[in-house]
RNA sequence: GGAGGGGUGGCCGAGCGGUCAAUGGCACCAGACUGUAAAUCUGGCGGGUUCGCCCUACGAAGGUUCAAAUCCUUCCCCCUCCA
């Protein structure tokens, strides 16, 4: 493996997140003498971030703890235009109120991967409304849209794939670039910001916004991205049992998001330690040497590890423990999904369907029902056979009932 | 503005008067096998249900017909070529 004489390349390098760069061995030399400013974009899309912008945020992390500034560039103004990458589809037009609401929210996830303030290498946020929203019409056609020629946008990813496929590409999103690229140059001018990471999708808009650099600012900005990070089994990373991998703790609850974790595959184990962890290098080689089921401590420790960023220490060592306990011991965990019921609803009986459905893990009762005809559904890990079964006082032994749907989804049943 | 093509379930994509809640593939869920892995095989995959059926659905609204995703009319949207 290469050797570089920063200590950012490096740990880019080896921990996996190189994909493209712009300029490696400029960037290499500039991040060994100076302290670099770099940034990435991430626009409101929802209400939460998911798996997907995972490893972006520990690109920014691992800025950070090379000794550089990380800029979290929050999407106000951009998340108006929508952009096309990677999609066939405009995107649904979103209101102020909304995109406010929403990066709100999103802001706390970061609060857990990078320290902020105003020091030297603390990180800040910046919102890219800030500019793009006053931007005046005519003046910024041409200061900047003169750089850009429609010949090489449409050589972009982003508008080539979508007009191959005859899918309409509007005006509105055929801008996203320029605004994404005209980011760049301002994030320059106000913070010294040279550096833009992302992920391979964004390859096009970041080389868009180093040229602009150049020719507006003459500066000399660098462009780094990410492989797409998927599973060895080809498929894109991202589904929990209880659905998408969101961040928000409100949306994916740490339970969940360690069992997400401790689901890996096999042959990701050691990858992702180097990916979504802190763990030094040689800690993590002794992991990926193991084999079989072996592998499954390698699993517990990335779980944990992961799990304590986001969620902290003591939220991961309880989800953990209610994993152990549920899985290793067949006992009740007390972080599984849990409802309740009075104690003359549970006289009376509370139907199977129901109480699956209200545990989400179930869709509609038609689902419920299936899982259970499918011999899939058990009740204090005794399989349901009848699908009007009826949950009783009876059923609740040591203060609660489980219910389980599969081997992997659990939930509770108590009584109030 | 003119000519042609098209809008089907989460996605792709068949169907082109009844046997269509709609072939097939992907994705997803469950079962078997395992190690809470992968691969493989099996079943499921709109909603409700007293399991008889009922409701909602093939861009939208009307119409023809005993019967329409399929035919007709109007409208909306998309694509291609021409101007």
């Amino acid at each position: 493996m290469a050797t570089f004489k920063s200590e950012l390349v490096n740990t880019l390098s080896q921990r996996g997140y190189l994909h493209q760069c712009t300029d490696l061995d400029g960037l290499d030399a500039k991040a060994a003498s100076s302290v670099i400013t770099g940034y990435i974009g991430f626009d409101a899309t929802a209400d939460s971030l998911h798996i997907g912008s995972l490893v972006q945020i520990m690109l920014l992390r691992r800025l950070q703890q090379t000794g550089h500034k990380p800029i979290a560039l929050m999407g106000g103004g951009t998340t108006k235009i929508g952009d096309p990458s990677g999609r066939d589809e405009t995107r649904v037009l979103l209101d102020n109120t909304t995109i406010n609401a929403r990066i709100a929210m999103i802001q706390e996830t970061f609060d857990h991967f990078l320290k902020f303030g105003t020091g030297k290498t603390d990180a800040l946020v910046a919102n890219n409304a800030e500019w793009l929203d006053k931007l005046e019409y005519i003046p910024f056609l041409r200061d900047v849209g003169r750089h850009f020629t429609i010949n090489r946008m449409l050589t972009m990813d982003s508008v080539k794939l979508r007009l191959d496929r005859e899918q309409p590409l509007s005006f509105l999103e055929f801008n996203y670039m320029i605004l994404q690229g005209y980011d760049f140059v301002e994030l320059f001018r106000r913070y010294g910001c040279t550096l833009q990471l992302g992920g391979s999708d964004q390859w096009g808009n970041i080389v868009q916004g180093v040229d602009l650099g150049r020719r507006l600012a003459k500066c000399d900005l660098y462009g780094f991205t990410t492989t797409l990070i998927t599973t060895s089994s080809g498929s894109k990373m991202g589904k929990s049992v209880a659905g998408a991998v969101w961040l928000n703790a409100d949306r994916l609850s740490p339970y969940d998001y360690y069992q997400f974790w401790r689901n890996t595959e096999d042959a990701d184990v050691g990858r992702f330690m180097k990916l979504f962890t802190d763990m030094p290098l040689d800690e993590i080689a002794r992991y990926e040497v193991l084999q079989g089921a072996e592998i499954n401590d390698g699993k517990k420790k990335l779980a944990l590890e992961a799990t304590s960023l986001l969620h902290g220490v003591e939220n991961a060592n309880t989800a953990a423990e209610t994993a152990r306990k549920t899985f290793e011991e067949g006992i009740v965990g007390g972080d599984l999904p849990t409802i309740t019921f009075s104690a003359a609803e549970l006289a009376g009986g509370v139907s199977a369907l129901d109480a699956m459905v209200k545990l989400a893990m179930a869709e509609s009762k038609g689902e419920a029902r299936r899982l259970i005809r499918g011999g899939g559904a058990k009740l204090n890990d005794a399989k349901i056979e009848d699908e009007n079964a009826m949950i009783r006082s009876a059923d609740i032994v040591g203060g609660s009932a489980k219910i389980s749907a599969g081997k992997k989804r659990h939930g509770l049943i108590k009584q109030t």
